[in-house]
DNA sequence: CTGAAAGCGCTTACAG
DNA sequence: CTGAAAGCGCTTACAG
């Protein structure tokens, strides 16, 4: 019943269609389609003169017209599995978007996005996705130790990349970076600094770089010889965080060096130190994974794991891309984070 | 060339179409067509049945082929048009996006995102969707004054829902908040407690609400009988409300209160205080607009204008679906931002 | 209530 | 190099 309405309101400016850049060419509408795809077909001069009529008529194909011919449907689709809070305060996201679309805009490919509650509802968005062929392909992101989502996308044979691994994607192509080799590389610095007691306030257990995070930290220390290498999972929010902090900072051993697993809950752990009446540096160190501008806002400003975000959503959306474009993709590993050491670590003898 | 490769790579599973639930189901294309749509035309009986099928055999209807015969396209586009730093560092919009999203899933709609770099390219995308027909609305961020991007909707006829005001939207739909109330509301605050010398560092000067708050501003300002109402202008960015700060707190007339239109730039200056040595709030009060989590997380919480921006979202997502679905609709009026007093702010008398 | 058919706007073999 | 035609998978008047 909105349809007559839609059309009339909708839209009074008559959209041109490829038969409309025929005529007003002197051409068919094959030719019209040889020269907009950049195929042979068309003498150049005929293409020249089709792009401008095309041009000049502001004429753009139908991309439902197009999908259904075979065509791709030029969509991407991300769906993210967060809720709503976190996803507003984590930078991660909308950074990796911004790499992911500077990627796809340079190709003309749109990107959908889907907020969905839980795995399951995720799963449900693939199928729909792949029977309504909306989307040429996916990005996974959030990958899980043995992540339902994966044999799904192979079955449906839906060309996706994961971000994140290394490991547990399957035949399916990803792209990740090497968390272990960073998380080692704190502790040894940390270490250097003459720490003894360091703990970790982890992210969400059930994610895939969590755990290998925490299986890195446990060697390292072991290797180190360093006691009970403590993480106190966590969801990412600053709540948590500030509350794993309070256990740990309550604790008798209690720890000089905190790891955080985000930048949130660092800040939140650096808030709660200086409530208790802990000195930053001085009485605790703390090291901030994701380096974003609020490490440097805050007062002392935070040692962080940093590394490019946006250019790791370019990585995936190129991969992905290759993928559809019928490549055969594998693993691309990233950048490694580096450390960027600030004013929030310190050898803890410096006391006071 | 990559056609062949896509489809024996890509789809490994025959995607079903309506004509093998027609054919499991003993009914025509048509009786389908109605079944799903919830049409009348087919009996209770055979439309459960049809659906059955439907669900058994994992059918989703083509997009494409639905958007090609006369349908929506049922997605929405959103256009953002901001650097990608600033946006991975602002909450804002992935909450309004978590909120559209909340919207659009309940009614299956999909939301198709693109980052462009500015005015004309945000214009050049919503000319390309409007040509492809990709999608059946889209949602205007940032209005500027004078926004060249709404006379161009209007003439394509292009649902569209604008998100700012009040004001400057021309014939089309929009969602807004009473910033200018919300800004006296905090200047008299301010003043109640004893400020006389209050300053803002503002945001993008060509923002439609950012001119708002200025003239609001400059109008309680008057009326309080306050000297100068000093805006200082910025970019939302930490930098450049750090670099604002310095200026105001080196002035010979420092304010004793600042307000700043985001909350990044007001952890930025509550840094650039504490640096200077000033005490907050005994030197100096801050008040952040926006309230996120991050003002909790700060030493001290920082007093900030808060509102329900994942709401705000599924306002604006419910106007543009009324929008497209032939209504008539207009301004929407949301919650006015309310001040949440915290740590940061306090009689200016009580010095040191 | 159901079935056969046209049509949406493209793409792409297929003849010329 | 170009034109006429089939077909993608739906929706929707139109007959029965």
């Amino acid at each position: 019943m909105t349809r007559g309405r839609r059309s009339t309101k909708g839209a009074p400016v008559k959209r041109p269609t490829i038969a409309d850049v025929a005529r007003r060419a002197g051409v068919s509408k094959g030719a019209v389609s040889y020269a907009l795809n950049g195929q042979p077909g068309v003498s150049e001069a005929t293409r020249q003169r089709i792009l401008a009529v095309a041009a000049e008529i502001g004429f753009s194909r139908s991309s439902a017209a197009r999908a259904l011919s075979g065509s791709a449907s030029d969509a991407i689709g991300l769906a993210l599995c967060r809720p709503a809070r976190t996803l507003g305060i984590e930078p991660f996201f909308m950074e990796l978007i911004s790499g992911v679309e500077a990627e796809l805009s340079a190709r003309s490919y749109a990107l959908t996005l889907q907020v969905v509650a839980d795995q399951d509802a995720e799963i449900a968005v693939y199928r729909r996705w792949w029977g309504e062929r909306r989307v040429d392909g996916v990005l996974v992101c959030d990958l899980r130790t043995d992540d339902r989502r994966v044999p799904v996308l192979e079955e449906l044979g839906l060309p996706a990349v994961v971000i994140g691994g290394p490991g547990g994607t399957g035949r399916l192509a990803s792209v990740w970076s090497d968390d272990a080799a960073a998380l080692v590389e704190t502790v040894e610095y940390l270490a250097a600094l003459g720490h003894r007691r360091i703990a970790r306030v982890g992210g969400l257990p059930e994610l895939l770089h969590t755990s290998i995070r925490t299986e890195a930290f446990t060697q390292v220390c072991r290797r180190l010889d360093l006691p009970d290498a403590v993480t106190v999972p966590s969801d990412y929010t600053g709540e948590e965080g500030a509350r794993a902090t309070r256990r740990l900072l309550s604790s008798p051993a209690r720890p000089t060096a905190v790891i955080y697993d985000n930048d949130v809950m660092a800040i939140a752990g650096l808030s709660v130190a200086q409530e208790m009446g802990l000195a930053v540096p001085g009485d605790l160190s703390i090291v901030a994974w994701d380096d974003s501008p609020l490490c440097r806002l805050v007062h002392p400003p935070l040692t962080a794991l940093g590394r490019d975000i946006p250019a790791y959503g370019v990585h995936a959306a190129r991969q992905l891309l290759a993928v559809i474009g019928g490549a055969s993709v594998g693993e691309f590993r990233d950048e490694t984070a580096h450390l960027t050491p600030r004013g929030s670590t310190a050898s803890p003898l410096r006391i006071g």
